[in-house]
DNA sequence: TATTGTTATACTCTATAACTATA
DNA sequence: TATAGTTATAGAGTATAACAATA
């Protein structure tokens, strides 16, 4: 095969390869979505309570930098928290600039009920492929990210 | 190994998938955008586009199919690529309740000349993989998509 | 009755800018 | 001056449901 119907062949592959991740993350996010919304949170509030309720309290700032969203979007999100007594504001005394999200006693044994549950399903989702099959996805899948994020 | 311990290794992989998945698909995502973005075309218009352009004129119902959008939100990608002239509606004459878009001499002068350009900045941004490892993620994630699918 | 497409409406998220309080 | 967070505002994009026209 010549270099030119090689470069063929890879664009080929690699738009397929674009539209097969899509589609994929499409139905695994489904199911994720419906197993959340019995709960009454939506992705990202889910997303920022689990964060809390993993790595403990965190800076408003912070929060925004690990699940991707702008400042003005996380005052947004955590004040739903707030609202459904999930988790609250605390100040921090050291920089009075600085407000921490901290999980609630409510936020903390909801997770508790809620987050191996979660697991569960996600295993289930994810089903489609053995242990050793994820194994070689993340590696690869990382590879694939890695370089994009790089350009 | 015992079958707990395999279990919570198992939920943890999947977990760990899920997050390698999206964030894979974020960085991927956020470079397309913005090959396409200086076409004056977001990523659902240029999809719409796309789709007409390379499988000739399709009714408003077969597009929100195709590209997993409601209805109501083709009518309203359809009118901003009206607007743009690079699509228009016309009427079947067979049967009334069907509206057809198709591409317009603009439309089809634009996908002339960026969709190649396209394809191969898709190239770009997946060169973290050769082709065979682009191949057998193909099939794993047809796998894995098929699954959540079938849930 | 069922289907196609539109309209009306609401929600989530983003971006921007102005602002307060603090460093 | 710079940073953390909030407020206000506007806009993109999507979903839902109700609707009109047609089959």
């Amino acid at each position: 095969m010549d270099h030119q119907n090689n470069d063929i062949l890879e664009e080929e592959l690699s738009l397929k390869l674009f539209v097969v991740l899509t589609r994929a993350l499409e139905s695994i996010k489904k199911r994720v979505e419906e197993d959340i919304k019995c709960l009454g949170l939506n992705p990202t509030e889910f997303a920022v309570l689990e964060l809390i309720y993993s790595k403990g309290e965190q800076p408003i700032q912070k929060i925004g930098e690990k699940v991707l969203l702008a400042s003005s979007s996380i005052t947004y999100v955590v004040d739903k928290l707030e609202k459904k007594d999930l988790l609250r504001r605390k100040p921090c005394p050291k920089d009075r600039r600085i407000t921490f999200a901290v999980i609630t006693q409510a936020g903390t044994e909801l997770m508790d009920e809620v987050f191996p549950k979660h697991k569960q399903a996600i295993k289930e989702i994810c089903a489609g492929l053995d242990v050793d099959e994820k194994k070689v996805m993340i590696n690869q899948l990382k590879k694939l990210g890695y370089h994009a994020q790089g350009l």
